[in-house]
DNA sequence: ATCGTCAAGCGGCGGT
DNA sequence: ACCGCCGCTTGACGAT
């Protein structure tokens, strides 16, 4: 406070001391009770006197107090003391008004609480690093909250994912091992007949593969994105004049592709 | 003994 | 050069 751009030379520091006050059992111990002594111990000499009925001057200086005040600060010459709970709280009031300290006012105010103005910049610039703190610390708290709100939706998404990774790998067998079924009964039934059961492109019926599969994965309590997939064009795209497009005649192969946009999300 | 709070010290920086 | 503010630190003190 008194070093660098701040300094102030000897006198003006003790000046200042002469401001500063010793605990208040100290005064209590020789010095009258005074109604603006606040409950902290250590207070303000400035804040020793009664109110000022005009309103002009808050806090009366010292008149008889230095003959304790000097025993006192003889024996602690660099002690600090805190400001009174009334002065404090002039300030605070004045610092919710504007935050920043004018020249004038900083000597009004000095004026009103009995302290030196050097004081009550120093007050306003604590009291505005005390405010900032408070203020990183709401942000924090509210980024903090966001972040886990967001995470918290993140880690449902991969979970999510991860459930349906794992439906369409058991839709993809599933329809692999009905469709094989199928192609072995209809080959065998071939060997007897062609014209019962005419297969998918080669003869497959692709209605009795889907209602065959829908059933089963009901059973097993999926859910109704099988509703899609389960639709053919899933299995045999069909082509814009309608048409299927017939799969390899190579036994069980059932339009699954690698590159199959409709699974390529899942492939990692 | 340790911790939190607050007034004040200190050095740096920017504005005038 | 001077002044005021800022960030960081120190010292005093009360609370636990």
């Amino acid at each position: 406070m008194y070093g660098g751009g701040d300094a102030l030379n000897h006198k003006q520091k003790l000046e200042i001391s002469s401001h500063n006050h010793p605990p208040l059992d100290y005064l209590f111990q020789s010095a009258p009770s005074n109604s603006f002594l606040g409950s902290r111990s250590m207070v303000s000499f400035g804040a020793l006197g009664g109110v000022d009925k005009s309103g002009s001057s808050f806090f009366l200086q010292d008149e008889n107090g230095d003959e304790y005040l000097d025993e006192y600060f003889e024996n602690q010459p660099d002690k600090k003391r805190r400001l009174s709970v009334d002065q404090v709280q002039f300030l605070e009031r004045s610092f919710e008004t504007e935050n920043k300290l004018e020249p004038d006012r900083k000597v009004k105010l000095a004026k009103e609480l009995g302290l030196q103005p050097r004081q009550i910049a120093i007050w306003f610039q604590n009291r505005r690093a005390r405010w900032k703190t408070k203020q990183l610390e709401t942000e924090y708290e509210t980024l903090n909250s966001s972040y886990e709100s967001l995470k918290e939706n993140y880690d449902n998404l991969l979970k999510e994912n991860e459930k349906l990774k794992i439906e369409v790998v058991n839709l993809k067998s599933k329809v692999l091992g009905v469709a094989c079924k199928n192609e072995e009964q209809s080959s065998a039934k071939s060997d007897v007949t062609d014209v019962e059961s005419p297969r998918l492109a080669d003869g497959i019926h692709s209605s009795l593969v889907f209602e065959l599969d829908k059933s089963d994965l009901l059973r097993n309590g999926e859910d109704n994105l099988n509703e899609e997939l389960l639709q053919p064009g899933y299995i045999f795209a069909n082509t814009e004049d309608g048409n299927n497009i017939h799969p390899p005649a190579s036994s069980c192969y059932y339009g699954f592709q690698v590159e199959d946009p409709a699974f390529s999300f899942w492939s990692n």
